[in-house]
DNA sequence: CCGCTAAAGCAGAGCGGTTTGCTTTAGTGA
DNA sequence: TCACTAAAGCAAACCGCTCTGCTTTAGCGG
C-alpha cells in the first residue's frame, strides 16, 4: 500500500533497486521521448535486471505512477498568507512541473492506458495535481475567506496550463501563469 | 501532401482499401482502448493485409491523425447569427467530439509519439480543434463585433473541456459547456 | 556467526508488432 | 483489348518487450 514500506525486507539492496530506478526514469524521461521509455531501457541506465521491473511494478505505467507521486509530494508548497499569492505561486509550480524536460512524459503515461486503469490512474493523477490547490484553499478557509471552488480553479488555472503544455501553445510562461489567477481575480472583484 | 489525392492511382481497389482502413481505426477507436488498437488489429478489421497499412501510412499515429482530420472536415458548423449560440454549439459539439466512444483516443495518438513528430502532429490537431473557433469568429467580425480572442476562448472553453474529457471529471455535459461560454459573457458584460 | 528466505540475477522461451523480398492483382492509358 | 505498373497480398525473417523457471545474492533474525 504505502510506498515507502515496500512490505517485507526493505534492506539495502532493495532500496537501492528502488532508488536507482527511480532516478533512471526521472532520467531517461527528460533525455528520452515517450516511445523510448520502456522498461527494459529504465533497467539498462539504472543498471538492473528488467525482471527485476517486471517483478516489483509490473507494468511501467506503475513505475511511472510511482516515480510522480514521489515528484509530487517532495516539493510541499510553501503556504504565504495571501490567497492570491498562493495561487500564483501554485500556478507557476505547475507549469514548471508541465514543461520541464520530461514532465508531460509522467502525464503521457496516464492517459496511455486502457480504459479500466485509466480511471484510478488518472484520478490518482489529477488528486495528486490537486493537492497543492486544496491546500492553498484550505488555508485560505482557515483564514475566514470562501475562496473558488476546485473545480473553478482547475477550469481556470491547472486546465489551461495543461492544455498549452501539451499543445507547446507559444508565450506560455510564468508571466501567463498569473495572468490567469489575475484574470480570476479580476473577475469576482 | 493531400489526403485526397493519393497522387498515383486513386483508382477503385485503393479508394476500398482507404475507406475500409478509415472504417476500421473509427471502429476499433469506438470499441477497444488505446492499447490494443494496433496495425495489425486495423488491417484484420478492415479485411486488409498488415503490410499494405505499414507501407501505405507507415505508423499508426500518421493513420490516427489522417482520420481524426476527416472527422474534423466532415462536419461544417451551421452558423448561427450570434456570437454566444455559436460557441455554445461549439462547445457542445466539441464535448461530444471528446466524449463519443474512442474520441479520445485521437487526442492520445497525437499526445504519445516522439517530440519531433509530436510538434507538427499537435500543430495540426490543434489547428483542426481551433478551425471550428476560427469560423465562429469570423463570422463574429463579419457582423462589426470584436469578439474575444481565440486564445482566450482556448483558454476559457476549450481547454477546460479536454482537461474534464481526460480526467474523467464528472459532471462535464452540455449544460456545464454551456455554463462555460456563459461565464465568459458573464465577465465581459 | 549461521541459517532462512525475500528479492535480484540470469537464461531461455514466447509472443506480437514490424520489416522485407517477392508474387499477384487490378487500375490506367494506349 | 492489351501492356504497363502502382499497389495489395503473402510468407518469412527480424526484433524487442514480456514472461517463467531456476540460481544466486544478501538482508535479517536467532
Amino acid at each position: 500500500m504505502n510506498a515507502d514500506t515496500p512490505a517485507k525486507r526493505p534492506g539495502g539492496r532493495s532500496a537501492r533497486v528502488q532508488a536507482a530506478v527511480h532516478q533512471a526514469v526521472t532520467d531517461l524521461a527528460a533525455e528520452r521521448d515517450a516511445a523510448q521509455l520502456t522498461i527494459p531501457a529504465v533497467a539498462e541506465r539504472a543498471g538492473v535486471n528488467p525482471t527485476t521491473i517486471y517483478r516489483r511494478w509490473g507494468t511501467l505505467q506503475a513505475l511511472l505512477a510511482e516515480v510522480a507521486a514521489l515528484h509530487g509530494t517532495d516539493a510541499q508548497p510553501p503556504s504565504s498568507g495571501d490567497l492570491r499569492t498562493d495561487l500564483e505561486a501554485y500556478a507557476v509550480r505547475t507549469l514548471a512541473d508541465l514543461t520541464r524536460p520530461g514532465g508531460i512524459a509522467f502525464f503521457q503515461a496516464e492517459v496511455s492506458p486502457d480504459i479500466d486503469e485509466r480511471r484510478s490512474g488518472l484520478r490518482e493523477c489529477l488528486r495528486r495535481a490537486t493537492a497543492g490547490l486544496d491546500a492553498v484553499l484550505e488555508a485560505s478557509r482557515g483564514r475566514g475567506e470562501t475562496p473558488p471552488s476546485l473545480e473553478r480553479l482547475l477550469d481556470r488555472i491547472v486546465a489551461p496550463l495543461y492544455f498549452r503544455v501539451v499543445f507547446s501553445v507559444p508565450g506560455t510562461d510564468d508571466a501567463y501563469a498569473r495572468t490567469l489567477v489575475a484574470e480570476l481575480f479580476s473577475q469576482s472583484a
